[in-house]
DNA sequence: ATTAATTTGTTCGTATGTATC
DNA sequence: TGATACATACGAACAAATTAA
């Protein structure tokens, strides 16, 4: 595998395509949510973390990440971190 | 029971969660003095046993006994204590 | 009277997150 | 992109006062 951090092998951004990055990479923590990567109430990786991992811009992870948060899907804590919303 | 120094086994603290630290040591205490752990003008455990029994660094307990003093839940007497406040 | 142990007070440095500009 | 601000957490060290031996 090419590293245990990653998703999958579908998981890198297309930069080309249609799907604009922030929703492609909100989609992805959605599915690795879903999967259970992360239970609920738990820390999804920081934003530097999926600046490296993803090599997107800090402000389009925040951009994907205020996605979910509009989505419910998870909930940001100042100061201390984004989490996976219960239920 | 785990230990009789403990208030239960739901007062771990969990360095992960959305809620700081600090806070969960707070609101452990509270649920102390509330069931009678300590009565009024009695002294709470020292910073040093609150450090070891949650595993918090000094600085944390002193974050989260601030917390209390700013709440009029407990008061402090240098070289003396931290005692639960009268009413 | 001395010494040691205890307890709070204070300050510094390092690290990690998000927030903001 | 980059820099700075805030809040939190840990670790360490030392001071000051009290208490106990």
């Amino acid at each position: 595998m090419s590293s245990d951090l990653r998703f999958g092998p579908d998981d890198d951004i297309d930069h080309e395509g249609p799907v604009t990055p922030y929703r492609q990479l909100a989609a992805i923590l959605t599915a690795r949510i879903a999967r259970g990567d992360w239970g609920p109430n738990r820390p999804i990786p920081s934003e530097q973390r999926l600046v490296q991992e993803y090599g997107l811009a800090r402000s389009t992870v925040r951009r994907s990440i205020r996605l979910l948060v509009e989505e419910g899907t998870v909930f940001v804590v100042p100061q201390r971190g984004t989490f996976v919303s219960p239920r």
